[in-house]
DNA sequence: ACCTGAACACCGTTCAAGT
DNA sequence: ACCTGAACACCGTTCAAGT
């Protein structure tokens, strides 16, 4: 027979549900997709599931916790193709397609980037990643080709996460001045193109680009 | 006549010197060599010249103002060559020599993969990259492909001056434990080839394959 | 076991007051 | 003009005390 504390104490009370670390966890999830994964504070966190900060240590642990717990459920959610298509498509398809899941939980990307494969989620699409370079024919180059191609979309979408508007707006004034400057003929350049391209695709530029350079590794 | 006042108050009574802009520059340029753009506090810096948090905004402005003076140091290190060489030469050159100066003053690649061309003092060389690639015959693709090799290498440099001692640690660890996985051949031979290769160039490896497909660009 | 509420040692920034 | 020293509104983390 369950004693009243045990069903639940001042937070049932006060018709609160009990704290979980699920319940943590996608609240952390939901300050990530709007704030950004280092830009949300334990405190928020507490008070956006109406509890008290020393409660989020009490079920999940500190602050690094809760960031790994996220981290966790958003490489969950990342597409991967299937590994018999030819390795060129295979990872222009699962890298085009993880960009649009990292960049709404901005700030993971760039974990993914420095902790790369310490991240255990990220273990079977590692494997299944060089498997595809290797059957291509790298040999040991898959290694580091699979590490290069992982990394610089990783890196790529860090960037975007951490390009705000504010400085997406500050740019957009820099080319639009840049434009008229015939004493910088490289910067005036740069100036036009991006004044009448805004939203040029550099990811998927720089990334049909390793792509192109892995390529010409497999034809020597 | 100068009165006492204006050669100095209190802090030559005590042996100081004045604070003064570039006092405050040269302290935060020894804390960010030390400990990263991002990991030295505006109180860290007052303590280090010797004077209160507020002598810092007095002299220089908040926290984003000190950083600005910092970059513009650093970037103005960076050594260029000279632009009549072979654009790849001069990329590869540029890059790998950048590439020594950045690790020392951790973040301060992040910062310049994040703002980019909004860095003043990243204008000439810029104008010079551009322009190397438009004499080399890419025309208006100029553009894209310097945008595209100076990020990977900002952003590149940025993930290492993130991958602390820990994280290393860490990873070397993970790389030995995985070279004795059949169950996962790709992860096996990622931890065998990292275990036996742990100061492998990732970065001039990134670098020739980027350089190959912009190669590739010109060739077509 | 779960939650409360205060405390600790920080942070960037501001500001009235001194000299 | 330059510096002092306290204050403000935060932060992650810890902990004794309540129920």
């Amino acid at each position: 027979m369950a004693t009243y504390a045990s069903v639940g104490g001042r937070r049932s009370r006060a018709g609160l549900p009990a704290v979980t670390p699920e319940r943590v966890v996608r609240a952390a999830l939901a300050l990530t997709r709007e704030h950004g994964l280092e830009n949300w504070t334990l405190r928020q966190l507490a008070a956006g599931i109406g509890a008290y900060p020393a409660v989020i240590y009490h079920h999940v642990g500190d602050r690094e916790a809760v960031v790994s717990a996220v981290l966790e459920r958003v490489v969950a959610e990342l597409p991967v193709p299937e590994s018999d298509r030819p390795w060129r498509d295979w990872f222009e398809d699962l890298l085009t397609g993880w960009r649009p899941v990292l960049l709404t939980y901005p700030g993971v990307a760039r974990r993914l980037a420095v902790h790369g494969a310490l991240v255990p989620a990220m273990h079977t699409v590692i494997d299944c990643a060089v498997g595809v370079l290797r059957r291509a024919g790298l040999g040991d180059e898959s290694v580091l080709a699979c590490t290069l191609l992982l990394n610089q979309a990783w890196q790529s979408i860090a960037v975007e996460d951490d390009r705000g508007p504010g400085i997406r707006e500050r740019a957009a004034e820099l080319h639009a001045s840049l434009r008229d400057r015939p004493d910088v003929p490289g910067l005036a350049a740069l100036g036009r193109f991006l004044d009448e391209n805004p939203d040029v695709d550099l990811f998927g530029y720089g990334l049909a680009r390793t792509l192109d350079g892995v390529a010409a590794r497999l034809e020597s």
